[in-house]
DNA sequence: AATATAACTTACCTATTATGAAAGAACTTT
DNA sequence: AAAGTTCTTTCATAATAGGTAAGTTATATT
């Protein structure tokens, strides 16, 4: 009973809605916390990670939209908005910045659950890397380390953010913004800085990077192969 | 302008909303079909290979949930439904059943289109080409390089979103003003020197271009076998 | 063949962006 | 409090993008 598929967190301002969705997720095997406001919600996603967040748009206080905006690009939780019948333009809006996904009112109780399923599905699939090895290169991010040429080089908490999502995104270039929420820093030219840090303990030859790459006026790649 | 995104066929029993959708989505740089029917539907998938189906549910005659029922299996095109507001049910049977995605009806042109760009780069993905090969030559567009000879040659930005687009239309001519528009520049002797500087890096004899050819009096085209 | 038009090439210039080193500030650990 | 880390700042230098100009070459037109 305590094998739950993915813990929720439901963000409602009605009372009815919270308790009815709850119960209803919890039959089926979810873990669900709930918040009563957007405010409510931001202080919960500070302290737990949770694996989806279900959310009105319509609150007092500061509604859905607001709530995505301000923290959409800080956690990667994805996000189902549950949405007033025939509110075309909040839907559009919300997919626009950020949200997975959308669930009109009223819905089905099956339905939520396929909504969700799916896109737990997607996140779940690629979990994440922790350990990966290419060519004379191993990155261990549960011990810190990186070993190049049997040379142990350690890595600090910051490194470790930003290669864990490179590393889970290889290919994807990522702005010094983008980099900048993890970290939680604005300065660019300090993730500069910390990019060359790192090119000393990753790079075969760090003045010619291969695997972490400038993409000149927009950021940074990590290729791993 | 013969460089549509997507071949989409739009099922709906009503007149307007077919040419609306159409008239929408063509502007939009979507080939569109139409059927006013489930059975005219299923002939024209028999013929024309559609890159996505916009089914409207409620119908005479056959239904769209019927209609998916009966060939969804058969092809592999995604299928996005139209269903009337607060129709929870219908939707769900639809997703169930094989429907990629609904569209409460009244629905926002800019949600279609988001919707369908969200489903198309799901399932073309892959067809975009980004790394392509021909005689000694690789392109990859991805690490911004090209590969001659074993040697490697970086691509800047603009080169990238030149190639990119002859690339994905080779045999096509492009002319000045074309590429000028891709790269935000209508400057037509920047455009010969950027021309100029492509067929060093893609080139075997850059003064004899192979690929990379000139229409004289129209534009460029790339070629690639 | 003479002329006009279009395309190519080279070299140069400027603005933007990235890098590297070094020193100080802020924070932790001992 | 001292020592060690890590982040930030600053600044000088380097690299790159992409436009311009001008001479050269190729192609078409008469």
């Amino acid at each position: 009973m305590d094998n739950f598929i993915a813990h929720i967190l439901v963000v409602d301002d009605d009372d009815g809605i919270r308790s009815l969705v709850k119960k209803y997720l919890n039959e089926n095997n979810f873990l669900i916390s709930t918040a009563n406001s957007a405010e409510d919600a931001a202080e919960k996603i500070k302290i737990v990670k949770f694996d989806l967040i279900i959310l009105d748009i319509m609150m007092p206080g500061k509604n859905g939209l607001e709530f995505i905006q301000e923290n959409k690009k800080k956690i990667d939780t994805p996000i189902i908005l549950l949405t007033a019948k025939g509110e075309a333009n909040e839907r559009v809006v919300g997919l626009e910045i950020g949200a997975d996904d959308y669930l009109p009112k009223p819905f089905e109780p099956k339905e939520l659950i396929l909504r969700i399923q799916n896109i737990i599905s997607k996140t779940k699939k690629n979990d994440l890397k922790r350990v990966i090895e290419f060519k004379n290169i191993k990155i261990d991010l549960n011990k810190n380390l990186i070993i190049k040429n049997d040379l142990e080089y350690k890595i600090n908490n910051t490194e470790k953010i930003i290669l864990e999502k490179m590393i889970n995104n290889p290919g994807k270039t990522f702005t010094r913004e983008d980099i900048g929420l993890q970290i939680d820093s604005d300065k660019e030219r300090s993730i500069d800085v910390i990019i060359t840090r790192l090119r000393k303990k990753i790079e075969i030859d760090p003045k010619n990077p291969k695997f972490l790459q400038t993409i000149r006026g927009s950021g940074y790649v990590l290729w791993i192969e």
